[in-house]
DNA sequence: AATTATTTTAATCATTTGATTAAAATATTT
DNA sequence: AAATATTTTAATCAAATGATTAAAATAATT
């Protein structure tokens, strides 16, 4: 066997056990997952798994935690923006969220579906909602259609960005579409939401 | 002990059976869900699960054929209707799903997950797809606004219906609703959605 | 009432699964 | 090089889990 230097090993080996853990949590989720199918992805011994993340429970948390930030993370900087105007915020949501989610497809349905069955582990801990609720973005929306609530909007839009994503079995069987044409119409997305988006607010 | 008529036992204790696993499969999904939860929640001998449904997996298929019926019985005959116009069928798919989300909030996130978790079992036998592809509401939709891809705007409609209960465990401590509050935004959305997407379609 | 068929139970299996332990291998420090 | 610390492995545990079996209880039929 080849040495290795210690730094090395420990980065390697510990990171080697995460992201085999991420990968294989995304497609089963956490019930479904066994210790033991991490420790074959990652190649390691079973008990290295447990000497370095002491269960399969704090190694979920590690990288459910991580998930939950790239899912939510995205939107907090633009909605909490007070100089960006609402029009631009709105094109710059559904374009980055839609760029991050064709490279991360089952993220929503993971995150969604995993604080749905640990309720009381995560949905707490995630204060992204007090954040938004008090969000220029949220005042804007009120400022422009103040007779709508704001969340109406928001439900909104981040169901015509995600929801596709979360669906995708549904409609990829539904149209016989491959991966290359779904990429390619949330690609179209990215223009058609603010324009749909624009309209609903001038019809409210 | 009661005497009991071998019918009304026979359904009662097979659909005693099918309603516990219901719940548990529906709260916990299948990988969580343990045989022992569901006899007892029916409060009935385990060996009895098996003795009328042969295995966890049978069980679980018979449950999951009635909710994704559930979750897309309710829009084929809309959308396949050949005389209802355009704007009356969104207003229907809109009231009709909403409603039976509001009294069945777990459901989308139940299905859209499992079929996620066993694609090769469900994907396939689920030929909603096709139907839709080919309906009338498509065509419609075609019609109406001939220069984007029709499946863009039924993403986006029941993405901004169906989102919401997705995304439910978010939007509540997001914004502290209760269930009494969640229940009349969605009572409202039966009004908006239709307005918004009539809007969305002009704009395009 | 006696016999047969059906339903229910208690006990038990064989696997699977998360986790631990003690020893071996490797690396680091002295 | 010797001593010490860290990492990795093989073997094993105890608990959980899906399922079965044989017998008991109950119902239906003759």
């Amino acid at each position: 066997m080849a040495k290795k230097l210690k730094l090395e090993a420990d980065i390697s080996t510990e990171e080697k056990i995460k992201a085999a853990a991420t990968t294989v949590f995304m497609q089963k989720g956490y019930a479904a997952t066994r210790t033991r199918d991490i420790a074959e992805a990652a190649e390691i011994n079973l008990a290295l798994l447990n000497y370095y993340f002491r269960s399969k429970e704090k190694l979920f948390e590690i990288v459910m935690l991580e998930k939950v930030q790239k899912l939510f993370g995205l939107i907090i900087p633009i909605v909490t923006d007070e100089t960006m105007d609402l029009e631009k915020k709105i094109e710059l949501i559904t374009a980055n969220y839609i760029d991050m989610l064709v490279e991360n497809q089952d993220l929503p349905i993971f995150v969604l579906s995993e604080i749905k069955n640990h309720p009381e582990k995560f949905a707490n801990r995630i204060q992204a909602g007090s954040l938004l609720s008090n969000s220029s973005f949220v005042k804007q929306l009120h400022e422009k259609v103040p007779h709508v609530n704001p969340i109406q909007f928001l439900m909104s839009v981040i169901g015509m960005i995600i929801f596709p994503f979360v669906g995708k079995p549904i409609f990829q069987t539904a149209t016989g579409a491959d991966s290359t044409m779904f990429n390619g119409m949330m690609e179209e997305r990215k223009k058609l939401i603010p324009i749909w988006v624009k309209a609903m607010m001038a019809a409210s």
